[in-house]
RNA sequence: GCUGGCGUAGCUCAGUAGGUAGAGCAGCUGAUUUGUAAUCAGCAGGUCGUGAGUUCGAAUCCCACCGCCAGCACCA
């Protein structure tokens, strides 16, 4: 039966039979054939020894193709367990995933891997790849498959096929004498498989489940061309210097040691960045309505059994007790909040209610999880509740977001997910309070043209949220702000208001926060700006040189002017020459140096200098004071 | 919490056939009065994470604990 083909150009080819995919790589072009690792087909990706049957679009995937790099990551990965099953006959094979940038493969053996055995396992890869071995598909019945893994001692392989649906094809593939088994496609030699390099070596649990065994993970790279790769490791090493640890070191903002695992010490330059935080949050809610309060650090366990978080959370709460009364260090504030809204009557005139509270929380964190001041024990958080009638829930949900946006501009962030967690398998309420909650939230998204992922229960016991997720140094996914809506906690809390038909009805409840907890958003934009801070939240906004200590008088004029202008300087009088100076502020990463000589003291000016060594000229006190002023209103 | 790695001066790090510690920077003292990213010299600085053990002798070897780093799990 003839059949035609539909090139990407629209052009067409005829066959008279069915023709496998490298086959028509070869008669549009042999340099195209050359480096074909995959076909596409009706959207499907598929290997090059794939027949085409019937009439359809076809595609050839290549190296240059985004879906051919992830080929040849996938195929890496198999390359990856080969080589280990000839060094290491007895390690059983499990899973093994393209991710970003990369590709892992976990391994079920009884001693962890060493570095020394990464290098030769990664000297062996290199060694299959030579030995150019065709990889070939195989299809087989899930008898014949469950059988021979068995067979070869590949239990985990033998129940990931157990879990496999009944009517789906099973395909594996075959690489000298390595069999796996996986959906595909591959390339279609291991001989294009070069451009990798094995990263790091970690532990993680069969399944994701932290119940099962610990299985030896190693994560590799893997790229088009070695300039890539040769980026892509110096990328990481220089995003490694941003990390928020080492600059916060070097610019003496905060520490944390042994005695206070997970807790800041702030320092005076430090604890300046967060009060600027802190006060800016604090204005944007006071004209968004909201009104500061401030709650009890430590409460009686009876309220957080009332809460629902002893129950839940109690193991991860700090506990103490005095007089035979048992406490709980507050985890988060919204029991609290609940409290005050609790005094007095309330009616449906006074909702929306709006609480803000900057409050400090402490959770008992896993140690392994304890990250810098990303993951900490004791956070502030910028909290805030809003109490509210169901159908005000769209609109607030509406302005938290813009809040939300407005902020992050503030900050130049360009790179936020936004996550919608619904329901978690065990939660509180009716699912009708459910479904309406979540698609309260949908529908405030979809209406604000905010596109957004969706997390399937990872929700709140007591409601869906939206996340707003940012990345550190790293890449890693730190949750910021959120929105979260409760339908259960004010009731099981006993508020109340009065509505318009004088009935008793139960307000619900919007828990929000848009820098998250000020440390971690402290970290992130440490990293952010790789501690580079724009002018209105450094801590040391300018610095004042001199020369020689012939400037002393006229130098401590100016820096007198800056600081009554409210302008954060510093001044350096030391004896030392004007280049040690400037290299010491400049490491400081303090946004203007103001040199002060002997031609500035005469003519009652200063020359400014810019942290990236550009030279503003000179100019009166005045002038600078307003340059600077002007920057730090305009946040740039 | 789990797996692995790591923990030496204020900071960054060196220090294995086990013989009781070293550099640079910072600090202090002195000299230098200096024009846009490191002036010179001298001095001082360490219970080698903590505890217990092996040994004539431990930073080094063994064990336990604490913390940090990476990943996993967790993240109200």
């Amino acid at each position: 039966m003839p059949i035609t083909l539909t090139l990407p150009d629209s052009s067409q080819r005829h066959y008279d039979a069915p023709v496998p995919i490298y086959k028509i790589a070869q008669d549009l072009s042999p340099s195209l054939a050359k480096c074909a690792l995959a076909g596409k087909i009706k959207g499907r990706l598929v290997d090059t020894s794939f027949i085409v049957k019937e009439n359809t679009a076809i595609q050839i995937i290549t190296a240059q193709d985004e879906e051919g790099l992830e080929i040849l990551r996938h195929s890496s990965a198999h390359l990856l367990a080969h080589a280990v099953k000839e060094l290491f006959p007895e390690a059983q094979v499990t899973i093994g995933p393209v991710i970003e940038n990369g590709f892992y493969y976990d391994f079920s053996c009884k001693t962890p891997f060493t570095s020394e055995q990464l290098s030769a396992i990664e000297k062996r890869m290199h060694e299959i790849v030579k030995r150019n071995l065709p990889i070939q598909r195989l299809e087989w019945s899930r008898e014949k498959a469950i059988a021979f893994f068995k067979e070869i001692g590949e239990h985990y392989k033998a129940e990931i096929i157990s879990a496999i649906p009944n009517n789906e094809t099973l395909s594996l593939y075959q690489q000298g004498d390595f069999i796996d088994l996986c959906r595909g496609p591959h390339v279609p030699n291991t001989k294009f498989l070069k451009i990798f390099k094995l990263t790091k070596i970690a532990g993680a649990y069969w399944r994701g489940d932290s119940k099962n065994e610990m299985l030896q993970r190693i994560y590799g790279t893997a790229w088009t061309t070695k300039e890539d790769l040769e980026k892509y490791l110096t990328a990481q090493e220089e995003a490694e210097k941003r990390d928020h640890r080492k600059i916060a070191k070097a610019l003496d903002l905060f520490h944390i040691q042994e005695e206070g695992p997970g807790m800041v010490f702030w320092h005076p330059q430090g604890l300046i960045l967060y009060r600027i935080l802190e006060n800016y949050i604090r204005e944007k809610l006071t004209a968004q309505g909201y009104q500061e309060i401030r709650t009890p650090q430590i409460l009686d366990r009876s309220l957080w059994e009332k809460s629902g978080h002893w129950e839940k959370f109690h193991k991860d709460m700090f506990i103490t007790e005095s007089e035979k009364h048992v406490f709980a260090i507050k985890p988060m504030s919204c029991p609290a909040h609940i409290q005050v809204f609790n005094q007095g009557l309330k009616s449906y005139r006074d909702l929306p209610l709006r609480f803000a509270e900057f409050g400090c929380c402490h959770r008992n964190e896993p140690s392994g999880a304890l990250h810098g001041i990303l993951r900490t024990r004791a956070f502030t958080q910028d909290d805030g509740h809003v109490f509210c009638t169901e159908e005000q829930i769209q609109e607030e949900a509406t302005r938290f977001i813009h809040l939300a946006q407005d902020i992050y501009n503030d900050f130049n962030f360009e790179d936020i997910s936004i996550v919608l967690s619904t329901r978690p398998a065990i939660h509180v309420g009716t699912e009708e309070m459910w479904n309406k909650a979540e698609k309260a939230l949908e529908d405030t998204l979809k209406q604000n043209h905010i596109p957004w992922k969706l997390a399937p229960g990872d929700g709140a016991f007591y409601g869906p949220k939206i996340g707003f997720e940012m990345k550190d140094c790293l890449g890693r996914s730190w949750g910021c702000g959120t929105l979260q809506l409760d339908f259960f906690m004010p009731e099981r809390l006993g508020a109340s208001y009065v509505a318009q038909d004088n009935t008793h009805k139960v307000p619900v409840m919007l828990h929000r926060a848009i820098l998250g907890s000020l440390e971690r958003f402290i970290g992130i934009i440490i990293e952010h700006y790789a501690g580079i801070l724009p002018l209105w939240l450094a801590p040391v906004q300018t610095s004042i040189l001199t020369i020689t200590d012939k400037q002393a008088v006229f130098a401590n004029e100016i820096h007198q002017k800056l600081q009554i202008a409210g302008l954060r300087t510093k001044i350096d009088l030391r004896n030392e020459k004007i280049g040690f100076k400037i290299r010491e502020h400049t490491l400081q990463r303090v946004p203007f140096l103001l040199i002060i000589g002997e031609r500035e003291a005469s003519t009652q000016t200063i020359s400014v200098r810019t942290l990236h060594g550009k030279d503003l000229g000179s100019m009166t006190t005045d002038a600078f004071c307003q340059l600077l002023l002007e920057t730090v209103a305009s946040k740039n």
